[in-house]
DNA sequence: ACTAAGTTACTGACCAGTAAGTTATCAATA
DNA sequence: TATTGATAACTTACTGGTCAGTAACTTAGT
């Protein structure tokens, strides 16, 4: 009920009445309605870690990437991160602790596996020498741009394509040219020559 | 105010005093709190429109793309923008017209600036043969949500740099890489080859 | 008979919106 | 130049509804 209406405006009666409960019950639980919220945040943020279930797959770097974000695309277009996220942007100034411990123990989590995936490819050449990290976070940030202009397409129309499948590889063909070195031709299908090597 | 503390929480008594009348006052121009938050955005939206100045700077595709997200940055990265930004992100359920004025009207018009600069790029051979349309889009998404991350700078501190020039050379590097055609190396220093060409 | 778990009915603060009252402006007139 | 009257602009003080939080009461479990 707080992803539908925010902290301000869900009411706790309705809250309690949803949970099968009267409101006073809700006080012999939690403090106050913000300690409410928060634990509720908490709880969202620890099911997205589960649900997350973001694995190395085997490959080169470039499958492996593909499936990363094919992985990483379908948890951030669920509905829970569409509320979770909402809730966090909104109640960010009033909650800042959530905020980080959501970067904590979700987005870096996850960064890491990208990080590592790129500092591969790096190190085989396959991708172009530069920081593995900062490769991470502009991708990190291109795909979660993307997933709020999916999750209000009616008011973003022009900017999202209609279909997520064909996003994700518009998103995916993006941050792959953007990694790739120059000199590594060969997953392009229409290369002719072999490069420098 | 509003952007301070939202629509619910900001009282109208204190935005009157701020504006140095009384709260009955307000009611003479406007019918009741939603539709002055409304005119406030709308004004915020224009004011962003005419902040905006962002020209075709002469040169190559690159240098004309770099002009273009230097001045896309400072736009995103000026208060009135992130104010704009998180009501915009926070209300659009409430006031989902806004955000599709906010598109059309700001939006849409920086993005053709975009994919006119990426075609002429593709044209030149200088980008890869991809829709300048959804180049652009990517490259929005990257540079919106790196504004967000940077505006929140305390809670997301492992998400950015800490500092905004360097995060701008960053993310317009990711860009430039991701919409290059792999045989114009000629702006990559270190370029060894004349590649296919 | 004691405790844990829950409910009900209430209070007090808050605040959007309003109705009645006040002041400033200014044109017309003497 | 002063007076009046009309109206536009604004203020004040109040109302009514909402709702978080609580205190007294009830029920279930052992």
């Amino acid at each position: 009920m707080f992803g539908e209406a925010g902290l301000a405006a869900a009411r706790l009666e309705d809250i309690a009445k949803r949970a099968g409960v009267s409101k006073g019950t809700i006080y012999l639980y939690f403090p106050n309605k913000e300690a409410l919220f928060e634990e509720m945040v908490r709880e969202m943020v620890i099911s997205q870690i589960e649900r997350a279930e973001l694995r190395f797959a085997a490959g080169d770097p470039d499958t492996q990437l593909r499936e990363y974000y094919r992985a990483l695309w379908s948890t951030l277009r669920s509905p829970i991160f569409e509320t979770m996220h909402r809730l966090m942007m909104c109640e960010i100034r009033s909650f800042p602790h959530l905020a980080e411990f959501y970067v904590r123990e979700v987005v870096q989590r996850t960064l890491r596996l990208a990080t590592s995936i790129i500092r591969r490819g790096v190190e085989l050449g396959e991708f172009r020498d530069a920081d593995p990290d900062v490769g991470a976070r502009m991708a990190h940030a291109l795909f979660v741009q993307n997933a709020v202009w999916a999750a209000n397409r009616t008011q973003f129309a022009q900017l999202t394509d209609s279909r997520d499948d064909v996003l994700l590889d518009q998103m995916t063909e993006f941050v792959l040219h953007a990694l790739r070195s120059p000199s590594a031709l060969s997953s392009e299908p229409d290369a002719t020559g072999a490069g420098l090597l």
